[in-house]
DNA sequence: CTGTTAGCGCTTTCAC
DNA sequence: GTGAAAGCGCTAACAG
């Protein structure tokens, strides 16, 4: 008996009877394999423990079965979250998952000079990641669709939230509340972040169709992060004019907010009320006022997208999803008879 | 001229009027060739955007060139820290990562049972993910090196933090603070989650050195997360004589103790101190006392064990990093005249 | 230092 | 329904 190490589609077949044509048929569920035969080279192949060379049928179908994901800041809930359910659907459709993670400025550059995905999948997610036009010329060189999750590309189908539409939802739950002298905390300067001056932007947009003047004072701007998001609400205690309520950019920015009120010794949400966007898991432990979406499914959306794609079938290449507001305790009716 | 789509090592060749040999092994840094010839290859392969296929490359030679990644619970802060940090290495040394994300029992069951991993990897790298050993067994077929990142393993090696030591550096801490009566929120019942008895273990081990006699009230369990430890929490808020500290499994369960501490009004650290374990990011925006971890250093040394492996190169194979508390306001000295 | 020669292990026409 | 044969694009001896 032979002590062979790995075993081929060649010894399967020998296993089996039949050629190697017909094993590989029988494998692959291919049409024109009797049954029998086919269920005879299933068991040889079980039997002998039989697994393809990726390689090798990949080298001769010409096929790849994997996609790119490509993805940065993979320690914040959200994108760990969405390349989560991106894995969850792709894997389950056979596909596998190769993970560029681009964190840094280098990464970047690295990524797009190399491409090092190149020749080795049939698509590729990007996560939340706008990209310049010189790396998109690049990607282009890849070949391959292109599907962008959690971010409205102008370039690709996408799967997202309107951040227009969430920042307008979180206004309109503070001016609800009778809120008129409502901060932001947004995160800005940094090329890397998604929908960074979509939020911004619908802020203002959101004010004026309340009616209520933008106050550049009151839009603040720092890095995305918890920590830079309390020293900016500092900056915010310093005004003349408090703000009655702030909306940040991210849960956890609004965290850091949260902070800088608490030590202040600001009241939450009997001075001063905050919300935030995401509904990042610990928002709920904190008790913070958020505009929720559903990032799962985004991954979701965009996986099954890419899929489609894949299988030359149409498919929506805009996709929206929806965001509400979670109501917590860190908002509240403004208190107009405040002393401070 | 042609409009070859695709061009193969065989059009560089004839470019560089080389045989495909010498274009292969300039391509590939390979010794023995004349640093003339070499330039002259590299300028016509970058002249024609040849890009290797990876496939006939790897079947041709034999490796892979990529690792499995093997991980849960991506959306938890941990997770996402620690494949990030594996990414960088592993890509750094011009390995694929292929991510493959089991969080439900389903997903599990479903890999050990495919290994859809097999043969397309030299190694894998587990993440704080305690196996079975049937799990271990099914492993074993794919015959690669495995090694396991956060997690002390008994199977393999490893690199993590000493979990028990974690567990006396917070008690310590609190010990020094005057407490007594320390209660541990504990996260279990989770096959999945890591370290989940070690860190139980090591809180009765800790409280005997001390001197504290063990008190089964004090220790609850429940399901690893901010909202079991929130509810947890509560329990031991009903208790007769209520503990004057607390100590959580990790941040996001002590953020759930604080929660219901908070909403119960009693005061932290005034009333009862809490510490956690990580130091999470948002850790230090809830000014949560933690003992800290670098997640980072585990995954960056765990990559390097695994590549030193493949490269058939001797290293340490049970790396332990260090913790240490890192002091906010959650804790403070031990209240004795406190009423409640 | 460079070229020749075999494959790597499959899939896929094309016949039968 | 099945088999024979021809590659897929590259690497790795082995010669020279």
């Amino acid at each position: 008996v032979g002590e062979r190490v790995v075993v081929s589609l060649a010894d399967v077949a020998r296993a089996a009877d039949v050629s190697m044509a017909t094993a590989s048929r029988a494998l692959n569920n291919a049409y024109g394999v009797s049954p029998v035969t086919r269920s005879r080279v299933l068991e040889a192949a079980r039997r002998l423990d039989f697994v393809v060379s990726p390689d090798a049928a990949r080298l001769a179908s010409g096929t790849t079965n994997a996609v790119a994901v490509l993805v940065q800041h993979l320690d914040r809930w959200y994108f760990g979250e969405m390349v989560a359910a991106i894995e969850s659907i792709l894997s389950g459709a056979g596909y596998d998952v190769l993970l560029y993670h681009v964190n840094t400025q280098e990464d970047r550059s690295k990524f797009f000079a190399d491409l090092p995905a190149r020749r080795k999948v049939d698509g590729v997610i990007v996560v939340a990641f706008p990209i310049s036009d010189y790396e998109r010329e690049r990607l282009e060189l890849m070949d391959v669709r292109i599907v962008a999750a959690g971010g409205q590309s102008v370039a690709y189908p996408y799967v997202s939230i309107d951040d227009g539409r969430a920042v307008q939802q979180a206004l309109e739950h503070l001016i609800r509340l009778g809120h008129r002298r409502i901060a932001m905390v947004t995160a800005s300067g940094d090329t890397l972040a998604p929908a960074e001056t979509g939020r911004t932007d619908a802020y203002r947009d959101a004010l004026e169709e309340a009616g209520i003047a933008f106050d550049p004072e009151l839009l603040v701007t720092c890095e995305w992060g918890g920590v830079p998001a309390a020293e900016a609400t500092e900056r915010l205690l310093g005004l003349k004019q408090l703000p009655t309520a702030i909306l940040a950019h991210s849960d956890e920015m609004a965290l850091g907010c949260m902070r800088t009120l608490r030590r202040s010794g600001v009241r939450v949400p009997e001075d001063i009320s905050v919300i935030g966007i995401d509904d990042h898991p610990l928002a709920e432990l904190a008790d913070l006022t958020t505009v929720r979406q559903s990032v799962s499914e985004q991954g979701r959306l965009s996986a099954e997208l890419l899929l489609a794609f894949l299988d030359g079938v149409d498919a929506e290449t805009e996709q929206v999803t929806n965001t509400y507001v979670v109501t917590r305790r860190s908002t509240g009716p403004v208190n107009t008879s405040r002393a401070r």
